[in-house]
DNA sequence: ACTTTTATTGCAACACTGTTGCATTTGCAA
DNA sequence: TTGCAAATGCAACAGTGTTGCAATAAAAGT
């Protein structure tokens, strides 16, 4: 993987974001006209493929994207995302680690598990 | 809501089907020219409203249907479901309803709880 | 530095899922 | 049977994500 222009900086909004992001809101933080839409969702895809970042479907569908908290693992680790309806936000909640067992021969490859509803901080104000 | 011929059927068919149903299986399934696209993704909308099928939004974002187990009940009872990566269903698995706990004062609407890779039927072929 | 290779990009067109406004139809209750 | 509101058809739309292909730019080789 080259470390091109685009990588590095939708890498880095990522990275340093506290929120999951989906494809139009890293569009939205980028400067105006930084790159093509299709070069966005390239590389979201190869970032995510790479193992850098994670993706995170959400409730209604729309893709959502956040760093790996543990940089090259845990891809299947399966933790709980959280969406939240009134400050629309969907973060990771990586230590919560949902326990269950599935009967005779499940192969899981991935997974995703997301709760939505209102954030603590949503719920104070 | 009115006991339409849409609504019937559609409704038979989620009803009657071992696995979920994403809304172009659903119409698939109808009659050619049985009604409308609007109609379907209205129907579908309307059975979730009123709690007799559930949604569950697959790892791709396409949205699944399936009938509610209990009828009337049970909106937010956490199950896990399973998407197969090689023969492409979807499928409740209403037992398994993994164990958690949120820290803080989370508000849960709704859940989404989905799990893909190989089914045991599948797996044994 | 210059050349070569090929991964990455821009562009533009596309597929698909889902939504909406509005006129018309239809279920259902009075 | 009549009247009303719910449901539908239609057609247009928005949003997300994908793809083919020619042009560009990493980065490795010379
Ligand atoms: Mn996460
Ligand atoms: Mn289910
Ligand atoms: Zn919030
Ligand atoms: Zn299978």
């Amino acid at each position: 993987m080259r470390n091109t222009q685009a990588t590095q900086k939708i890498y880095d909004i990522i990275k340093d974001s506290e929120i999951a992001l989906s494809h139009s809101e890293v569009q939205n933080m980028l400067p105006e006209g930084f790159c093509d839409r299709a070069t966005i969702y390239r590389v979201l895809e190869r970032l995510a493929q790479k193992g850098s970042i994670h993706k995170i479907v959400n409730v209604d569908g729309v893709i959502n994207y956040a760093a790996c908290e543990y940089a090259a693992n845990t891809p299947s680790a399966t933790h709980v995302h959280f969406n939240c309806e009134r400050c629309q936000t969907v973060t990771c909640l990586e230590e919560i680690k949902p326990n269950f067992t599935l009967p005779k021969n499940y192969k899981i490859h991935q997974s995703n598990f997301v709760l939505s509803g209102i954030c603590p901080n949503c719920s104070a104000n």
